[in-house]
DNA sequence: CGCTAACCTAGAACAAGTTTCAGTATCGAT
DNA sequence: ATCGATACTGAAACTTGTTCTAGGTTAGCG
């Protein structure tokens, strides 16, 4: 018997790839007004062209499928970024800039932003894979901001995961209208300093970590 | 006219009391096995001796209703935690044992921890105060932790926001299966050392923060 | 070309959250 | 004790995510 763990998906023919991408884009589409309840299966398949049965065919429900739309948002993001790196003196100083300016991406489609994080929050088990992979993808977007000489420690990839934790949950209460965005960069600026802490004790830290006060 | 903000809710007769006892202790019941999707409306209000739409009438929707939950269960948990008071040393060994004990707590009920945080991360703007009341009663947890000597400066405070945030984000990953009890703790106690960055700078701050390494 | 398996479509059907409605019971005040 | 207002009941209806079915289409291959 061959086994067979971690078995490549089948390679989609081109007018697969095609409807995938207009899937997600009616989804994306969708999402921009009215966030996540506007993101009904029904319109989502008719307005990309394709049999409900053959939606579920692609992404087997709706969290999958705004999941996948997240992965692919943050795709964007991803190479928006790579191309103006931030400048900040210090790692800290650089990530939390990272992350504000993703939160203003955000903050310019609230409603999608509002559809995206509430179904990555909202998914159980079964969704675990893809959950973890936009959980890479963030991960990797921050470890970029720190721009570090060589591997993360162990603490930094603590404070990283940390970082991460931070950064949904402002999120989260942002969207449901519980913190304001000065309140949201306060608390992405405070959770940044964890890196200064571990910062220095690692391998050869940012240049010159000056302490307020 | 009478502008009325904040209007207290008309004072509930004993039979309502009862009857909101019930369903709460219903809605516990199911969540206990089965979790989320075991918290079945038709099935909270059979086994509450209520009709569906009277159950409506308490809670507005079932997340209404699972945020309720966490508020009651966040209230048993509370008094818990006030008859044995952590012991640690600094406050950011105090806090974080307290965290750890909460979440074995939940460890023991993973099917009920798992529908009330997932009802209270995809709660929309509509049960904003609810959550709210929620994040109350957790910042009031985990400043009793602290055991300050006098009221929380603003740092402490963002310090203690950022916690939450960090609290609730695992369990989230915890309980999608996604990071481990260990991994949990560890990230809660990451998160801590934030307290000893704001104590040392704040009043007078915890006795002797001994860094490691 | 012609075959076969996998894929796609249209639409019905089902499940659970939510709303609605007509009738009955309860409450508070007179 | 009675009356009007409010709350409760039982049941049906509606909405949207999800599943299922029967038949048509496509892709790869001999």
């Amino acid at each position: 018997m061959t086994v067979e763990v971690k078995s490549a998906p089948p390679p989609l023919t081109a007018r697969q790839e095609a409807r995938r991408r207009r899937i997600l884009h009616a989804s994306a589409q969708l999402a921009g007004r009215g966030g996540f309840d506007a993101v009904q299966m029904r319109e989502v398949a008719e307005s990309s062209g394709v049999a409900l049965g053959t939606l579920y065919r692609y992404f087997p429900s709706k969290i999958h499928l705004l999941v996948a739309t997240m992965q692919d948002q943050l795709e964007h993001l991803h190479s928006t970024l790579r191309k103006r790196p931030p400048a900040g003196e210090s790692a800290a100083e650089r990530v939390a800039e990272t992350l504000m300016r993703a939160f203003r991406a955000l903050q310019r489609e609230p409603q999608l932003a509002d559809a995206m994080v509430r179904a990555l929050t909202f998914a159980d088990r079964s969704v675990s894979p893809e959950v973890d992979t936009v959980s890479r993808q963030t991960t990797a977007i921050v470890l970029e901001a720190m721009n570090l000489p060589g591997p993360p420690t162990p603490e930094q990839l603590a404070a990283v995961r940390v970082i991460e934790h931070t950064w949904y949950s402002t999120l989260i209460t942002w969207l449901s209208g519980r913190a304001s965005i000065t309140q949201a960069g306060i608390d992405i600026e405070t959770v940044c300093k964890l890196i200064d802490l571990t910062g220095p004790a690692g391998r050869d830290g940012p240049a010159d970590p000056h302490y307020r006060r």
